[in-house]
RNA sequence: GCACAGGUGGGUGAGUGGUUAAAGCCAACAGACUGUAAAUCUGUCCCUCCUAGCGAGGUACGAAGGUUCGAAUCCUUCCCUGUGCA
């Protein structure tokens, strides 16, 4: 088995260009993941995310648990065959709801039970329910069942917070190393190096995409999914040491940073994301999850981060804020009613190369779906090239 | 011409004597959004003034009069719209 599948190439300061080998696809980081939690990034049709140069993407287990299933997910030939995605995919956990339907679920040891937002109904997560299903969706790389926690909170209750999460850790570990084999596309991927067609006749087999930096599927390529650990703690830079240490001790391929953006002042988040960074290994990946701005996510991939996700590009977009090389750009604003110019002069995408302001501004008012999908193919495009550049950068310094 | 039904703020539409400058929705304008309960949410939305507030004036429910302490609400006349009958 490949294990050693993370390679940093080059290091410049605290940033780090590397080198991510996923069954799917080989990813280079520092990379910014978009958000697809219900198996698709909204509005954007994968070819399209493809063409954009997305490398890997997410998806959400909770959602995708309630609906379409993870039954019905599996015997599409999991995640990627489902929606025919042939990058990368990682899908989270589960544990950023224990967080934000916090009206709708109720946490202890064993594990968490949430009221569904879609029907009411009842359902139970722990960390061997929540693996089983993440292999069951079978994405490249998941992540251990956790507690986000909530800010404020006093540090008694992060402690306790952070220290279940670890304890979680360590069953999402046990229990995936026991089933990992069970993942929807192993058999077929190890026996052909290609895709299922016959398993799964509505899914088409991969045509090459082009794109310079994807490599199709090999067999020289990882060939098992990889449990990711996250480390909590709050806003507590002792109790994040703590975190870090425990879960490094269990064990994973792949460290995240979680817990953050969650209504803590920017700085705070810089500061605990710099000391958290300093307890996890430098050999792999390190995952800072939920963030941020482009902005922010150029800052943290400097600081040492090599992989990000985050709504706010697609969020944001369908809500009519578009981020640009001067800043942002709110569509909606009537100023913009006969603006005749490219959303962003400086930007190469299909949408400043094609439409106008005045144009744009339209489309949102009018509340046509081509502004959600316009916007978002921008916003997408706009954060990584970001991403495209800071590695630009790193590989291009002086060591 | 006659008979019904109506005319409310940019639109729609509640409100039929007093916490009504007038609900709600829409539009408009502004803001928020960071491991997605999010095509969502919040605020403003008659005018003027200020010590900027459950603040002070003014104007306002087709028009003009009237009743009343008090009228978008009741009465009279007129204007207009819709439907039906001539």
């Amino acid at each position: 088995m490949p294990e050693p599948y993370f390679a940093v190439e080059k290091v410049s300061g605290s940033a780090r260009l590397g080198r991510l080998r996923t069954p799917h696809a080989e990813i280079e980081t520092p990379v910014f993941m978009p958000v697809g939690t219900v198996a698709s990034v909204k509005g954007v049709p994968q070819e399209i995310v493809e063409e954009l140069g997305a490398q890997i993407i997410l998806g959400n287990t909770y959602h995708l648990y309630l609906r379409p299933g993870v039954e019905t997910v599996r015997k599409m030939g999991g995640l990627h065959g489902f929606m025919s995605w042939r990058r990368a995919i990682l899908t989270d956990s589960g544990g950023f709801q224990v967080f934000s339907l916090n009206d709708l679920r109720k946490v202890n040891e064993e594990g968490v039970t949430f009221r569904s937002h879609l029907d009411g109904s009842s359902h139970f997560f722990s960390p061997e329910s929540a693996m089983e299903a993440q292999i069951g969706l079978g994405a490249d790389i998941i992540m251990a069942f956790d507690e986000c926690t909530e800010f404020p909170a006093d540090r008694e209750r992060v402690r306790l917070s952070m220290e279940m999460t670890a304890r979680w850790a360590a069953r999402s570990k046990k229990y995936f190393e026991e089933h990992k084999h069970k993942v929807p596309w192993r058999q077929w991927s190890v026996a052909s190096g290609q895709w299922p067609v016959s398993e799964s006749p509505s899914v088409s087999p991969p045509k090459d995409s082009g794109l310079t930096g994807h490599r199709p599927l090999t067999t020289d390529h990882c060939l098992t999914q990889s449990l990711f650990g996250i480390v909590q703690g709050g806003m507590d830079r002792e109790l994040r040491r703590e975190s870090a240490l425990r879960t490094v001790e269990i064990g994973f391929p792949g460290y995240a940073i979680g817990g953050l953006s969650v209504g803590e002042p920017r700085e705070l988040t810089r500061e605990i994301v710099e000391s958290t960074l300093e307890h996890l290994p430098k050999d792999k990946p390190r995952y800072l999850m939920g963030v941020g701005t482009p902005q922010e996510i150029a800052e943290y991939a400097n600081l040492g981060v090599d992989m990000m996700d985050c709504v706010l590009p697609t969020r944001a977009a369908r809500h009519g804020l578009l981020f640009t090389s001067e800043g942002k750009v709110s569509i909606k604003q009537a100023r913009y009613a006969q603006d005749a110019g490219p959303l962003d002069p400086n930007c190469s995408c299909r949408v400043c190369g094609r439409y106008s302001r005045a144009y744009l501004r339209h489309l949102y008012a009018s509340n046509e779906v081509l502004a959600q999908v316009l916007n978002t193919i921008h916003n997408l495009s706009f954060y990584l090239e970001t991403m495209r550049r800071v590695r630009a950068g790193i590989a291009g310094a002086s060591a």
